[in-house]
Parts: C-alpha cells; sequence; structure tokens
DNA sequence: TTACCCATTTTTGTACACAATTTACGCAAC
DNA sequence: GTTGCGTAAATTGTGTACAAAAATGGGTAA
C-alpha cells in the first residue's frame, strides 16, 4: 500500500513534467487537492517535495509555482551535468564492466549505429534512437559504482524548461528530437568513442569524449531556444 | 515573520548536523513538536524538507531516521564533490575575477600562507586558518558564475558523518581539524598553485590542481576513519 | 529456548477546522 | 488615468482529531 503522499507527488511531477502547468502560474493546493481527490495534507507534501526536487518555486504564504528555468540556468545545468557524467564514465572505464553489462554495452551501441546508418530515419528511428540513448547513458551510470554521483546526475535530467511558444520541453535525453541527422551521427560517433575508451578501461579519454559530448548537446540546445527567443522577439 | 516551518527545518537541522540525535534512531514527531513547542504539522514539513536535503532516510508508515552514511558513501561524495569544485575553479579561472575579488582572494591566500608558516599553530590558529579555507573555497564558488554547480556543491558539504565513536562530524571543511601540521602545509601549498593558476586564467590546470586538492582531504578522512573504525573493531 | 501469533500500544498518514497572511477589488482623492 | 487606502475574499500556515499502519509485548506451542 502506498501513501496518497507518494501517489499525489508522483502524479503531480508527471503533470509538471508533462505540461499541465503555465510556468510562473500558481499551484493552488485546493484546486490540487479537489482534482485528485485528496485532502490538501498530501497535496502540500507532495509541493513540498517537489520543490526539493527543484520543479517548483516556493515563497512562504505566497504558494508554490511552477519553475521555469531561464536559458542561462539550462546552459549552467548542462554544464555540470556534462562534468558529472564524464566522471561516470571515467570511473566506469576504470572499474571495468562485468562481463554481463559489457554484452549489454556492446548491443545498445550497435543497435544505434545499425539505426543511424540505415537507409530509413523517421519518427520510430528516431524515438527508438532516443530510448537506446538513454540506455547506454544509464548503463554507464550505472557501471560508475557511485550511487551519490547516479542520484546528481539524475537530479541534473528531469527539469522543466520552457519555450517561448508555451510548449513545454525537458532538460533530458528526449531533448535530441530536435536535431537533424547530422547531430544524430556526430553524436553516434561520440558514443563509438566513448564505448572504445571505457571498453579498453581508458578512464581520461572516456572522461573527456564524455564531457564534450554533453556540452555539444547543450550547446545544440541553448542554441535552438535562443533562436527560438529572438524569432519570438522579433515577432512581439 | 518567518512560518515556524521554516523555524523547525532550520532548528532541526542544526540539532542533526550538531549531533543531538542518534543515527538510525528514530525521529518521533510528537516528541519533536513538544520540544519544538508547535504541533506536528510544521514537523512533518521540516522533516520532510531534511530528507529532501539528504540529511534524513524515510520509509513511509515508519518514519524518519538520521541518516548514516557510510565510509564508501563518504569517499562517493568527495569524489562528486572534487570534481565540482574542479568544474568551479575552472570557470573561475577562466571568467577571471573581478578587481575586488581578486583583492580578496589575494588577502585571504596570505593570511592563510602567515599562519601556516608562523612560528605559533595552536588551536587558535587552526580555528581561524579553517575559516579561511571555507571563504577561499567559497570565493572560488562564488566567481564561478553558475548557480546551480554552487547549489549542488552546497549539497556535497553538509552531511552527518557517523564515527564508530558516537561522535558525529561533517562532511565539511571542518574535517581538516583531524589533520596533522603536515597535512596542512600540503594543503596550503595547494592554495597557493590555485591561486596562481586561478589569477593567472589557467582554467584546465586550477581544475587540475582543485580536483587532486579536494581528493586528497577525501582520502585522508578515509583512511582516518577507516583506522578508527578497525581500532574500534580491534576492542569489541 | 526459540519461534510464532495475536491483542495492545504507539506512531504515522490524512482530513478538516481555524488562524494568519496575502491578494483582489472597489472607492476615493489627486 | 492613476495612485493610495481599506475592506472583503481567497490562499496558505497550523493545530487537532481520527484513521491506518507499524512496533511492542505477552502468551502459547514446538
Amino acid at each position: 500500500m502506498v501513501t496518497r503522499t507518494e501517489s499525489v507527488t508522483r502524479r503531480l511531477r508527471e503533470a509538471v513534467l508533462g505540461g499541465a502547468y503555465v510556468p510562473g502560474g500558481r499551484l493552488n493546493e485546493m484546486a490540487l487537492a479537489e482534482a485528485m481527490q485528496v485532502s490538501r495534507t498530501p497535496v502540500r507534501a507532495a509541493l513540498g517535495a517537489l520543490f526539493a526536487e527543484g520543479l517548483l518555486d516556493y515563497e512562504p504564504n505566497c504558494g508554490y509555482v511552477v519553475r521555469r528555468l531561464s536559458l542561462d540556468e539550462a546552459v549552467h545545468i548542462y554544464t555540470v551535468r556534462a562534468t558529472l557524467e564524464g566522471l561516470a564514465a571515467r570511473l566506469a572505464a576504470e572499474i571495468g564492466l562485468t562481463d554481463a553489462a559489457r554484452e549489454r554495452f556492446r548491443e545498445t551501441l550497435d543497435e544505434m549505429e545499425r539505426l543511424v546508418a540505415g537507409d530509413s530515419w523517421g519518427d520510430a528511428e528516431q524515438q527508438r534512437w532516443g530510448d537506446l540513448n538513454i540506455a547506454f547513458h544509464g548503463q554507464i551510470i550505472a557501471a560508475c559504482g557511485n550511487g551519490y554521483l547516479a542520484n546528481s546526475i539524475q537530479r541534473t535530467r528531469t527539469l522543466p524548461l520552457l519555450t517561448e511558444s508555451g510548449v513545454r520541453t525537458f532538460l533530458a535525453e528526449r531533448a535530441v528530437v530536435w536535431w537533424d541527422r547530422v547531430a544524430y551521427r556526430r553524436s553516434q560517433d561520440d558514443h563509438l568513442d566513448l564505448g572504445e575508451a571505457i571498453l579498453a578501461r581508458h578512464g581520461a579519454r572516456a572522461e573527456a569524449v564524455m564531457r564534450e559530448h554533453v556540452e555539444r548537446a547543450g550547446r545544440l540546445i541553448g542554441r535552438k531556444l535562443a533562436n527560438r527567443s529572438e524569432a519570438a522577439l522579433a515577432l512581439s
């Protein structure tokens, strides 16, 4: 049996990340309670938890609002994420993967390569490649043997980022759906380098490649957002 | 006017970090409420906040307990902290300090050097050096221009760590009080290197020195704790 | 003794009422 | 128009009662 607080926290997290609420808009406790069919008590607990996760802003006596990340903040978070994932790659390489992990790692890389190098490149392929990308990074993080590091990385990956058009997206791996095919190829080349470095247990190289890999993704997203913002400004 | 929740959170945080409660022991909500002269409501909010900060463990329907970090976890956290502070040092060097910050930075370094190189080295000197050490690291973090990074570093610095003797200490800068004078000299040499690299805007060097500097501190603490644990085991 | 079960007690989870504070709105003065 | 003020409404903060779950303890059986 799960508590209502847990249930509400999960549902509210998904709603916020799913873009159900306007960023900057207040989250009314009573309204949420009625929508979730519970009292204000578990709602308040959930809001507090999401505030601690960085999804919401909070001001005493004023309530909670969906946090809105500026472009600068998003870039800052990507910088930290790049460094942390770089560390994870180095540790994974130095520790070395288990035989089973090696096998899965190779399979993931191979399937991504087949997709990117293949003839067809539609939504299905991009979706699948995105899933594999998440799995690939997840396998490295799982292999780094440092739970605190794994949590720290996770914290950098699920923050809401609002674009000017009102469409919410994430600072997560899904951001890659914005890229063109050339960027996927470039990203996959990084993955191949990374896989080689990690399997060869070259920690320093794995770290350098991973850091640059994630930082590039951050730069791409930053540029996209900046362009959109400029476009929006030019129109208004 | 501050809310009771804020007040209780602050007081409870200080109590936990101050070692007022036995790690692993349950934090009874009613008892805390009576001790703090409030109802259970703000106490529960405070417990949730401290759980999110990583100071407490929590199990639904079982309550909160003071988190007890294992030696491995402490080392893991130090590894992350070393990498993050290394990043901060690099960013600070690349951005460059303002004139005022440069001045304060040099003053801090000079006073630390005078203390370590001086004739007397008692509690007062160690205390003062510890304060300056915190200030030194704080100045670098403040200069890195990345608020998310600053917060991430802060999170690695205030976690309770229980030694076998029942004496609580912290994963904070204060850990240096354990070292002997040779270690202070070594640490100060790092600081001088760091200062030089940052003022000369050598980002890569600043990062490497800072990372090694913090990792060394982690190793020293890890060794101390391991020795103590062995001693305690030998006695029992 | 040890293990297990059940009733009791304790503790946590939730709803709700009320207090304290903020926000909204209308009105008047400039 | 807009600025300021004051009251009313809405919203958050807190206390408290009760429900639900877990810890406790005693007794029984192997």
